[in-house]
DNA sequence: GCCGTTTTCGGCCCGACTGTTTTCAGTCG
């Protein structure tokens, strides 16, 4: 088995943890987790970087060392040091260091004097009353400790961006209500655009703080109050989602916005590039010596740094600052620059409006053409279209189209890739249509060299165009099927086919990191909705939120060209 | 353990809140 990047990266972290407990060098412990970082959002394997003789070293925050420890985890499985060090640590302290309130020192300790070395040891400690009676514990730690674990289940959840903008939603407007509040803005990994948010980070400029933090943590949704101070305070609510709320002056809006927007690490890089240049960055603006020199708006904070102000989706640490400082900085994808949409149903299939009703919200919506493709007959539960049923479809269209003024309604199918790589429709069929759009609806558990194989065989056939939900998660519900989703792009690129960034929010599939594979490879994607309904055209901007986080420009998006341009990129024969 | 238009050695972001403390350590973001 390929060693992945995820197991790699975590055990780094794990590392990381065990010898932050140990009491090692913090520097030391921080490289590592940059290590992981890195590892973790890189877009190719290691692995593959490796079998191709890549130097490790010279992707960021991976020197000599930890290249020279990647190459023994994926030829052996393993990592010695990580061995050594779970042979005079318990392995699960990682695990304890993850409940809220408790960092190394406390774990330390919990070991250290009651011999506490799992989750069960410390919710038998912290009934028993012994917690309080270590150095440095009380009881409102032991209590603290007692309830945090009634909701601890070993990893934070993160909930989709979709369900994270109606939980902000009604806060934002109630947080804006308040007397003396001017801005409210959702931060964090929101502003950044991540496919899931872990919490809510909201920044509010008021004149008077404290009436503003009493009204927060007075929300109806609050179910507990973790902390209440006078210009921050956390709450979780209801739903189980954290919130932080931030107040601060208004002349230090940008400055708190940058770092309350992240991520740690590019604000950890940006303060380093201030220190270089005397400067003191903090969330109320950048500072030489006592003087606040800027932080009024971001803009003014990047110039102070010499660098010209970075979209939040960049934000990542992911050579965005590189780019800055070049010049190199992309000119991300808008939501206007998109004409059309290549992936969407009707009532022929599962959706559940009519080719007309889709045609009108699409020209609503200001496209230039809209592509219906409904599901293939393989696709039985979703009424998948045979081929006397598709005819049918095709003409519809044409007359469709006869009809319509401004938009034009594109022939094309969602075509079961079955499992041994041919297409769900033959060939005399599939060539009256303008494209098709191919995905895998069944045998998610292929092995990685047979499902790669699989939709490797399917490309070969001239009628595959557009590869739709190439790895088939579903966020929070499924994991990705095991693919080589590099190879799949080199032959996409090969064989002038495209991938497509799947825009429901329960999907965005491809995610940002390939995303950014694509564009270094010179392949190009569509982004796309799957609408099942009129509504469901809306998810663009979902799609577009994740193609920006994947440095995407519009050249980098076969739907920002013309109709003429895009029938052309879709012409293989 | 990483990194270098000051450095191959000596740095490594910065502040708020809480609880246990008589001035600060631990945690978090």
């Amino acid at each position: 088995m390929p060693i992945h990047n995820t197991e790699i990266a975590d055990s780094f972290d794990r590392l990381a943890d065990l010898l932050e407990v140990e009491g090692a060098n913090p520097f030391r412990v921080r490289a590592y987790r940059n290590a992981a970082r890195t590892v973790r959002g890189y877009g190719k394997s290691m692995a593959e970087l490796l079998a191709q003789g890549e130097d490790l070293s010279e992707l960021p925050d991976i020197g000599k060392d930890l290249a020279a420890k990647i190459r023994t985890f994926v030829d052996t499985g393993k990592l010695p040091l990580l061995e050594e060090v779970e042979a005079r640590t318990p392995a699960a302290l990682s695990t304890l260091m993850k409940v809220p309130g408790l960092g190394p020192k406390r774990v330390k300790a919990l070991y250290e004097e009651l011999n506490i070395r799992s989750v069960d040891d410390l919710k038998r400690a912290a009934r028993s009353g012994k917690i309080r009676e270590l150095a440095g514990f009380g009881k409102k730690t032991e209590a603290m400790i007692r309830q945090r674990l009634e909701h601890f289940t070993g990893e934070t959840p993160r909930v989709k961006l979709i369900i994270a903008e109606e939980i902000a939603r009604p806060l934002v407007q109630y947080l804006k209500q308040i007397e003396g509040v001017k801005e409210v803005t959702v931060a964090g990994s929101y502003r950044r655009r991540r496919d899931t948010v872990g919490d809510l980070d909201i920044l509010a400029t008021a004149t008077r703080s404290s009436p503003v933090m009493d009204r927060f943590v007075a929300y109806d949704e609050v179910d507990e109050i973790i902390s209440h101070g006078k210009t921050r305070s956390t709450v979780r609510l209801h739903s189980g989602l954290q919130v932080d709320l931030r107040v601060v002056p208004q002349v230090s809006y940008g400055a708190a916005l940058h770092y309350f927007t992240g991520s740690k690490a590019h604000n950890i890089a940006v303060r380093t590039l201030g220190v270089k240049k005397k400067l003191k960055i903090n969330e109320y603006g950048v500072f030489k010596g006592d003087k606040r020199i800027a932080g009024r708006t971001e803009e003014e904070v990047y110039r102070k740094v010499g660098l010209p102000w970075i979209e939040p989706e960049l934000r990542e640490q992911r050579g965005e600052l590189e780019a800055a400082r070049d010049g190199n900085l992309p000119a991300l994808i808008r939501q206007k620059d998109i004409r059309g949409d290549l992936h969407c149903h009707t009532k022929a299939s599962d959706g559940h409006h009519s080719l007309r009703q889709m045609a009108q919200a699409a020209a609503e919506r200001g496209y230039e053409y809209l592509a219906i493709s409904d599901h293939s007959r393989h696709v039985t539960v979703a009424n998948g279209l045979d081929s006397k049923r598709l005819l049918a479809q095709i003409g519809a269209i044409d007359r469709l189209n006869e009809k319509l003024d401004g938009i034009k309604v594109l022939k094309a199918i969602e075509l079961d890739i079955l499992s041994d790589g041919t297409l769900d429709l033959p060939d005399s069929v599939l060539k009256k249509l303008d494209f098709t759009v191919c995905s895998v609806h069944y045998k998610f558990d292929l092995p990685r060299k047979q499902q790669t194989e699989r939709v490797l065989r399917a490309m070969d056939n001239r009628y595959f165009n557009i590869f739709a939900h190439p790895t088939g998660r579903l966020i929070n519900e499924r994991e990705p099927y095991d693919i080589d989703l590099e190879k799949i792009m080199q032959a996409a690129l090969e064989r002038g086919c495209f991938l497509e960034l799947n825009a429901q929010p329960d999907r965005l599939d491809l995610t940002d990191e390939a995303c950014k594979l694509a564009k270094d490879m010179g392949l190009r994607v569509a982004i796309s909705t799957d609408a099942h309904s009129t509504s469901d055209l809306d998810y663009m901007r979902f799609g577009i939120d994740q193609a920006r986080r994947g440095w995407l420009e519009p050249k980098d998006v076969i739907n920002t060209q013309s109709l003429k341009a895009l029938r052309k990129l879709l012409d293989r024969t």
